[in-house]
DNA sequence: TATGAATGAGTTTTCATTCAT
DNA sequence: AATGAATGAAAACTCATTCAT
């Protein structure tokens, strides 16, 4: 976790570091991401990154534990099911997280790193731990909609959790890609290509997604 | 891709080669999966990669476009659909899949690192070569089980694709894993977790995933 | 040289910065040891030393050649053969080393440091001078014990001061530690291995270390 | 210990490169030596160390422990005092000690660093092995001594072992260094100051060094 | 064809020291 | 006086690749 150091840092000076940090760690694979390159682009001293976190280790955590899942948060929003139906809110879930795919492309590829299964011991770890985060939520969710019916009785929300994640997760993030006819670097360095999926198209690919387990999952 | 002398060498000691390969990029990406690993292990010299291929990435991509498919379609066999029915064509194929992933796990995983967005230019290239190969063969099928009026007239068999890999592909994958309670790197190691998965248990996992997909296409 | 304001600073931070200081030159020898963790043990900030000393060499000169032989001094006091008989002062300054090694051994250890002939270009400069004062002293002594008629006529003080210096210092110190069956890290860590070797036990040995010095130089 | 590599190496390319390791861990305590320094000297890459030792540590080890006691003894010789009169041997040893320090005094450096109290943990294991066989062969010279009536029957082998030690070791080392008016270091650089001890003066102060011990623990 | 020694660019990390506040 | 952020030189170590034998 950061030092306070880091967080008593200008708030220009702190931005412009993490921002670079994660361009960094969505370019390149953990092994791969250099803190010589970050600190070459951000234009401080190598020995600086040491006064803000223990080690690069430490400033990927941070990364994809706290500061990512937070923007995502951010730009997301909490989409609580409890007062709504389950659909609704499943539907607002996909056309929300595509916004954000498409609008901040370089944070969903960081999480998406967090599916490899081949990397660094340490790391693994830590992407187990943020699968498992959102897996939990789900399944509740699950386990609510199959209380209200909105869900069939036979599904087994432990197991079902795991296709869901999958259609919203990799499954709609190909769809997204395969449209712009691009991968995800591409799109980072280019406005055109995601002013290209506007929020019409948007909402057909989720309509499409949402049908699928609906139906697939629906009582 | 390899080169003459690659394929004139003495069968065992070419096969001892390519399973060490494996082995190392199984266990870790391309980044940091190590030619002196594999060559330590082999017990050659370091030298010899370079008569059998152009560099690092040559044998990589060897492995992931020829070699890994190759062994991939002589475990599970070519799944016809043609003269079958749609469904009954998925179920065998999801259910050989699943044991695909439990008995030859380190093949599986590389594959599966495929989806790493994350990763090496060059490499990303390969990766999105392999996906769209088994996405394109996929969507003819698709396609045939629309027009045999198995699969609804309204699923665009361009999107659908990508929910369905998502689906058997990390979809399976994660409930596998979450099955046996570890992650691919445990299974390598212990022959007690694959025979955890007995065939009957896999069946009724494929049913759930099957039954999710047809439900949520079919006509 | 310490500055003014050093010796300006309460009493008991500046000897709570002294007490450190030892700990960290005790442990680690002149090169490893690190401002950084002294000050982090003190809990003050890493300029404060530049306003006590000119830097990492001064802050060492001050202790080496200062502050640890006031403390030496302090504790084994002031031996004074002007009035007695040479032996027995000797006999006494040899006890009294020994209690000093066991009741303070990382101020001991930072003065055996001062024997290691690989160092830092400036530090192998104190350290002869450590040592120079030291031999001064005892040689002033053997030539009394000379002109009393305590010492043999054909020693040369010049030469013996190396040999008696040897026996009384690196020698004992090994005989001490071998009794205790442990280095002088472990004697720091454990006040039990102290309480092993009690006065009783430590003249004993004082004794077999005089008695080959009165032998080898007596008249 | 060094790799199969290195003894496959040319004799004067192994030689320069050990000679030059000699001469920075001669010059510089474990911890200041710089790998970067000696492949400098050497004109070789930085990887290629690697290609002869494992690290840092291996290589210092080599040194310490095979190296640098090979070439003492081959110097030196092997002083059988089995056959001959123990007072006979033990002047050949000091004879030859002092030799060996003012014609080596690199090597001489080396294992004279053994001593340091304060150093990395791992290098003081080392250093205690190292002197530990020193003393335990001069300890069973000690007792046939005793047993031959050679010395005092009420001297303690276990204890005298590091009061001869210190003698020979320290203590002759300082004698010497004050004769010559310099350290270590100086002597290394001028052959001019090596010459200024000749043999016989060496003898003489062999001989008062042997006198004190001999009068010390004679019978 | 096989070998394996040599290379050197690149990595992460440490730390004494400076200096603006 | 005290602070602590910034610095950057230097360290140990790794590894794909080359090339003479």
């Amino acid at each position: 976790m950061p030092t306070p150091t880091f967080f008593r840092l200008p708030d220009e000076k702190r931005e412009r570091f993490v921002d670079e940090a994660i361009n960094e760690f969505a370019d390149r694979s953990y092994a791969e991401a250099s803190l010589s390159q970050i600190v070459k682009r951000v234009g401080i001293a190598k020995g600086s990154v040491y006064q803000y976190f223990a080690d690069k280790l430490d400033l990927y955590r941070w990364l994809l534990i706290e500061e990512v899942p937070r923007r995502r948060r951010e730009f997301v929003g909490v989409i609580d099911d409890a007062d709504t139906d389950f659909w609704a809110a499943l539907e607002t879930q996909i056309e929300r997280g595509m916004a954000f795919l498409v609008e901040h492309p370089k944070l969903a590829r960081i999480t998406a790193a967090a599916a490899d299964p081949t990397a660094h011991e340490e790391v693994r770890g830590l992407h187990r731990a943020v699968c498992q985060a959102g897996e939990a939520e789900l399944e509740r969710s699950l386990e609510r909609g199959i209380r209200r019916g909105a869900i069939s009785k036979d599904v087994d929300p432990k197991i079902a959790v795991h296709f869901v994640t999958a259609i919203t997760g990799p499954g709609l993030t190909n769809v997204v890609l395969q449209e712009l006819g691009a991968d995800l670097h591409e799109i980072l360095a280019s406005d055109e290509l995601r002013r290209k999926l506007d929020p019409r198209r948007r909402r057909r690919l989720a309509k499409q997604a949402l049908l699928l387990i609906q139906r697939g999952l629906g009582a």
